[in-house]
DNA sequence: GCAACTAGCGTAAACGTTTACCAACACTCG
DNA sequence: CGAGTGTTGGTAAACGTTTACGCTAGTTGC
């Protein structure tokens, strides 16, 4: 007597579960199971029934119990290098977005570079049962790989991947963006072009470093390895390493940065050596997070699609989830181009060469 | 034979489940859950044979079955406005490494602000049978109260929260932080200050900009209504909101902001406008994101601790949880604190008044 | 008109845990 | 030496679903 607080029904209401709704409805639970599940041999009649009975009590199946039998969590793993660096959560919400189209939730982990981290994160993954998982911390697998792959859970990686069945790798195509900025910054008369990296252990800032290197020497420049300066793709690391080139004898013009965020923190620590950009350095940046367009001068910087990223990685997984025959295995890559804006101008030394111009201060060769 | 490809044991290793561990030490299931969960009467030496079989097995519990079972998921809801507003990111960091720490996985839904998500968000975490849930999307609460207050689940809201048993709210004590704003643009001579708020359903937004028309009258100016403007706390509402009082024909000399994000937009329309920070505006922002410190120039703004935040959320939801009788309901207020940095400066009309100078830079007496 | 087939609902067995309850064993005390 | 007691392990039920299987009834074909 006491309990029964809102419905003053007899049939003690406690909890809504599938019996309760069987039993509102006057079916058998199978019926209920096979409405909510859309299975076509059910009388549309009983069908209306259960699904007035499920209105009225405001039912929805418990997801652990159908994961529980099925065999299937609805969830997919999402591992990131760090939820703080604003690329990943513009594709965490791609990610999120064409998941739950598709009927899936999400689970996320944010590495934070850390081994240890990213162990933990594959372990929760492991323990609620992921269906997929797509790791898109540009590097690092290790541990992930077994452990996935004895529990038949596909995984998707980027640029690298354990070649195994029900893995597979999204490749991104950063020659091509890398090439027209070194191009771009050619053009303006840039000779001397600086790169600060991501954290090396990462593939993928393996990768664009590897791309910058190949793109200089196709354009006819030579790198100065005093002049290639390892980040970690944070705010932080770009302006140390900047700082890093600022204390060296000779300077380049232009400094090409791994991502977005260290070419922010290059554009403070110009600011703080009372520095301008691009007048005293060209910079270009890489992702093309939606702060570039809003960085003070908007940042020139190589456009990588995370919309595309999360696709191809939902894609992939659920393709290996669903039929196995039906394999596409679209190996295109992902593609990147440069967006210009206004971090780019000519060089300094290409303005000292103008006559009648003494270039206020910091003026070398 | 075809299946038994590591352990070459005779016993089938199909499943690395309960029963199988239980198997190999040679004990029941009931032993093996019960060694696994720290209850201290087994049998040291009992636990031990199952320590090595868990190890050997590598095997760890299905999460969805214990959660069937015992009725906790282990799970906490977090709803955020806006997964790509860097504040948020940096909340969910702080989060989750609490959740974590006391043996919580966290689950995060991002609203965007629409009705309609913030409405399947609270399905699916229902849904997955969340043990509570975090509301840090500042205000909206509608659907959310009733479904959750019946099947006893916490929640914990900011600034403002439907009293029921079970929730709680965070408040917020702008006051402080916003004041210290206003009166240290008062100081530096500004008497035109115009406001750029949130999206103004939510009563956090509603909240600042309450906080600083009252932080106006105690310092002796008066606000002028053409000078508030609803923004939306995006870069582009920033951007935009800031346009439009560009267009008006009179200007103030100073812009609060009710974020960070917000000023940053701010900063670009300035930029845009060829208008120089803090030559010809002021600027305040609010959050005090990391990015904050990388603007150019350094952005002035309001701290608001993420920190302090998620662990009062975290340590509500799970108080809740916990012992009932044991709510010591600390109903401290988060503090804010402003943190002056490059965007404040004498106000335009204040460098006019001084003889022989024409305002074309910095100059202070 | 009867047999056979089909459509569709219901019963019950899983899924992998936790935990209440019971049994067995050993130890102690009378 | 026997009974009582305390300690610890095992058996089985429960959690809320899905789904294989069987059964009933209705329809059709001969």
């Amino acid at each position: 007597m006491k309990r029964s607080q809102s419905t003053p029904k007899s049939e003690a209401a406690r909890k809504i579960d599938i019996r309760g709704v069987a039993a509102k409805a006057r079916v058998s639970i199978a019926t209920v199971s096979r409405t909510i599940n859309h299975v076509p041999t059910v009388d549309p009649v009983l069908a209306a029934r259960v699904w007035s009975a499920v209105a009225e009590l405001n039912y929805f199946p418990n997801t652990q119990a159908r994961a529980l039998v099925s065999g299937k969590s609805k969830l997919l793993g999402l591992i990131v290098s760090e939820i703080t660096n604003p690329f990943f959560p513009e594709l965490i919400q791609e990610f999120e977005q064409v998941a739950v189209e598709r009927g899936y939730e999400i689970m996320i982990g944010s590495t934070n570079y850390e081994k240890k981290t990213i162990e933990q994160c594959a372990r929760r993954m492991l323990e609620r049962k992921v269906d997929g998982v797509a790791v898109m911390t540009f590097g690092i697998e290790e541990v992930l790989f077994e452990r996935f792959a004895v529990d038949n859970i596909p995984v998707v990686f980027i640029d690298a991947a354990p070649s195994r069945p029900l893995s597979s790798v999204l490749t991104v195509d950063y020659r091509t963006g890398i090439y027209e900025g070194v191009q771009h910054l050619a053009v303006l008369g840039h000779r001397k072009i600086g790169f600060i990296t991501g954290p090396l252990r990462l593939r993928s800032a393996e990768a664009r470093k590897a791309a910058f290197l190949d793109c200089l020497r196709s354009t006819g420049l030579k790198a100065d390895p005093a002049w290639i300066i390892e980040g970690d793709h944070t705010l932080d690391g770009g302006r140390d390493a900047m700082q890093k080139i600022l204390a060296l004898p000779q300077w380049p013009t232009a400094i090409m940065c791994s991502n977005d965020m260290t070419a922010i923190g290059v554009q403070h620590a110009l600011f703080e050596a009372k520095l301008k950009v691009p007048d005293d350095f060209s910079l270009v940046g890489f992702d093309d997070i939606h702060l570039a367009e809003y960085t003070i001068p908007p940042l020139t910087t190589v456009r990588m699609s995370c919309k595309d990223l999360a696709l191809r990685a939902v894609n992939d997984l659920l393709s290996h989830l669903q039929d196995s025959p039906a394999k596409p295995e679209a190996p295109s890559k992902i593609i990147t181009r440069l967006i210009v804006r206004q971090t780019t101008g000519l060089p300094k030394d290409a303005l000292a060469d103008l006559p009648g111009k003494s270039t206020r201060k910091k003026n070398r060769e």
